[in-house]
DNA sequence: GCTTTAGACGTAT
DNA sequence: ATACGTCTAAAGC
């Protein structure tokens, strides 16, 4: 019996001091990080998730489309990643929901647990938070009901910095809806 | 505008 | 059972 890969395969790539890092499993990106200051946090944090991976360039385009994404680029990750191991419906729907938000928009935690008929607006973040594949799926687009930025697991500032790369203004924390 | 407080609810331990 | 979290709304300053 011939066991097709269930190898995770994990590829970096650098930009300006930017460690960026992705797993992948059967062809599809199954982990993203935030990026790190040096190659070292970024393999150890992708990694630590999994017993067993090995490192090599093969994705390292994919990589680069992640870093560029960050960077404001409109990528489209269509068909590259699966939302996978998340334990309940709820984490599911949460996510499937921020998938969905269009580049350069946002939404409010409110408005998500609405979209999933649900008024858990706070497990609407610790279900963010967790989420496994950051930049790809944009949790940096879901804000607090008064449009401050609210928290992210790489930081306010992290979070302020790949907004602004959408185009979307801030002022003093704040979301500036434009006209 | 800022701070506190209570409320809501999925998850981890 | 308990505690915590990328939260919200209301109340007081």
């Amino acid at each position: 019996m011939i066991f097709i890969s269930e190898k995770i395969v994990i590829s970096t790539c650098n930009h300006e001091k930017l460690y960026f890092a992705v797993a992948v499993k059967n062809g599809k990106i199954i982990k993203t990080i935030l990026p790190k200051l040096t190659e070292k946090e970024a393999i150890a944090e992708i990694s630590d998730s999994f017993s067993s991976f090995q490192l090599s360039d093969e994705y390292q385009g994919l990589a680069e489309s992640v870093c560029r994404a960050y960077h404001g680029e409109r990528v489209s990750f269509k068909d590259k990643f699966i939302v996978h191991e998340l334990k309940g419906d709820f984490q599911k729907d949460v996510l499937h929901e921020v998938v969905e938000i269009p580049y350069g928009e946002v939404r409010t935690y409110k408005q998500i647990s609405e979209a999933i008929d649900s008024k858990a607006y706070r497990a609407v973040g610790t279900a963010i938070g967790k989420n496994p594949l950051p930049i790809i799926i944009p949790c940096h687009r879901v804000v607090k009901s008064d449009l401050k930025v609210g928290g992210f697991f790489g930081g306010t500032e992290m979070k302020k910095e790949i907004l602004e790369n959408e185009g979307i203004c801030i002022i003093n924390g704040k979301i500036i809806i434009k006209k």
